[in-house]
DNA sequence: GATGAATGAGCATTCATTCAT
DNA sequence: AATGAATGAATGCTCATTCAT
């Protein structure tokens, strides 16, 4: 319908924000209201049966008010979904992750540890955002490019050289690094996703529970 | 006028067939068009944004033909998903899986060998329909209840007798039996996850990825 | 949309059929079952909001059973309304009404008492299809035609003749007719109407309530 | 979804407005037309066959805009039609018949001359609301209960007060009142009804027959 | 900046009726 | 005679978006 390709997009412009430095800090009140807003109903009803009328009333805002910050209902998805995006694999641009992926990072197990309880918490707090971002990656394009990127920036980038890192000081075994990376991460995943996704009311006992993961990833690896 | 809780719904009706032995067999060719048409156009857009009228459109057939086979737009969804939760998860029952629970089974690695690669095969075979699982799963709470029904009969059930089988014979390492599965069952969901869903086009060794992953799950769990 | 007004229309058939003596005589069981569901339905929701798929339903036959006895729906209103409101003004032809009308009547309250004894008997008897006539009415032009052209043939004939004959005998005061038959008519719809329709729950003695009509009326127009 | 029947109903909300004061004073000029194009189609089909989509041609306007002003077609029926009901049973309230129930009035002949002749000209006045409003009670269950407790306050309240006053006085034959108000309200809607629903064609005198219907109760009624 | 009335395309669903079996 | 699958137009209603105030 609409979505000319070739004039800059919404995205494009969150990420100029947020290399830029710091992301919407002039937010109105109002603003702050929607974004809470829509975040609360995307995530009841997801993306495509959320109203912009119901987004208006729970925040308390006329309905155009929302087309007056936000160009369409994408954009309002967008601006939730693209910064989460970008924090949750870009630790070391926001600042709250930097020093694990030091490479003179102590031991392999310190690293695991480390990025295990760093993402763990971080995925806790942003619960909601992040469980937004899970349901409509499968129907956005525009969010599946920005997770390649992101990720290829990422993964491709330091975890690759933080595996080949450990792998030459002889820590673990020599694996492709994609293999090696996709394993690990599999099982901090796996439990991230168990813990706060599927059994949220499980009873659980996170330092022991993270504690077996480390153990079962160092045995899987060790050289 | 709907929606009385009490009497037997649409997900009751679907499992009654599906244990009384053989699902929908007499499917009209009409019938079967609408459902191709609708896994389709649900995989592309999502359920909430598929309209009716394009699936008639793509399936050949009025408009109201859908409405004489499934009642509502959400039947359609749910006779295309629920047997396919049910058969993701009950593989005993369907049969193409019996053998691999027999705990006169060899060893752990050869149970986790088997899984793997029956449950991959299937995964791959039945890939558009287990992604509309996944992807409404967040937004159907009768999904999400048949989910946990599903996985609890069958993980609380024979899962955990295999565990116990294979940590009695002193293969692997005395873990709780609901975290040993998980490691394992996270780092099989992560291959076929990432090769099927997230990577598809990347260029995969199935075979030795799949050794590697057994290998790394029985180091991380040799008693 | 329909409807060619040259051609002979149901209501004529059913006129032609009532004045040959009887009606349907030969309705199989499965028409009987459907007429009295859609006696039940068009009653409960209106003509316009019944559906045929329900009366079919109700009446324990297929959909199409309905249309092989009644060319449309509107068919199977008339089929319904017709015949009532025939006898409902043509007591005469039916027969159960005849010797009210004979002018050798003792007095004029003996023929009111007789009038308001047998129509009420008969309205009380026949409810439920007294009531969708004058439901339907209102949009059913051909039931209006009808409706004039029965009481115009009644009440303009023999009821003129009546209310002649008793003012000439000097036992009513002399009144224009079409006034006088609308007087003690209206007294006596507004008590039918008022003990069947508006308040039939009320705790009423007929008998009482009757004479208590005829008295007003007689009173009201004594010569 | 909707119909939770312990939440402040639309009639509720309507009779509110009607006890406050004023009505719907701050229409629009688009609500207004939608209004009296609803009047004109529910009157012409009745409600369940009139269509919202003709109903936003005829008035002009998008058909979006009716349910911005009014929820559901029901509710453009009901805004039409309670206020109608009434205003038509407690005229007290709304100030235009006031000194007929004063029972300081003269006579029972005064009283009955001055009800007719104020309902007359109220309901001539405002026939196609009032004919919306005889088609549409059997089928508004909402409708018939407003309707029951607008008479009953009005009726069981001021009317036999009446009664009783007048037979106190030896104007009128003491029979129940529920039985005299039925008397003459028969006779006085027999001949509104008559007038302007079954033959408004006809050659009326109506200050003539209006004199003769207060004649013939006044000779039925007569101590 | 904020509003909320207005839009009209689009939605899921229902309908009376037809027709091959 | 009876069926019931199929139709496609029509229905009441919702939606994201616009724009005059």
């Amino acid at each position: 319908m609409n979505g000319n390709p070739s004039e800059p997009n919404e995205i494009d412009e969150l990420m100029k924000e947020l290399i830029a430095g710091g992301p919407q800090k002039k937010m109105t009140a109002k603003q702050q209201r929607i974004m809470e807003s829509a975040i609360e109903i995307f995530l009841e009803k997801g993306f495509a049966a959320a109203s912009t009328s119901e987004i208006a009333q729970r925040a308390g805002v006329a309905e155009g008010t929302i087309f007056r910050h936000y160009k369409t209902k994408k954009d309002l998805l967008f601006s939730i979904t693209v910064p989460m995006l970008i924090r949750l694999f870009q630790p070391i641009a926001i600042g709250d992750f930097t020093p694990v992926l030091d490479t003179a990072y102590a031991s392999f197990e310190d690293f695991l540890r480390s990025v295990l309880k760093n993402r763990y918490d971080f995925a806790r707090k942003h619960l909601p955002v992040i469980r937004i971002l899970l349901q409509e990656i499968p129907f956005q394009p525009e969010l599946r490019e920005q997770f390649f990127s992101s990720v290829a920036e990422q993964i491709g980038g330091r975890m690759t050289a933080v595996m080949v890192h450990f792998q030459e000081k002889g820590e673990i075994v020599p694996l492709p690094s994609a293999s090696a990376i996709r394993m690990w991460l599999s099982v901090l995943v796996g439990f991230v996703g168990t813990r706060l996704l599927i059994l949220p009311d499980a009873d659980w006992d996170d330092e022991a529970e993270m504690e077996r993961c480390i153990r079962f990833i160092m045995n899987g690896m060790k050289a």
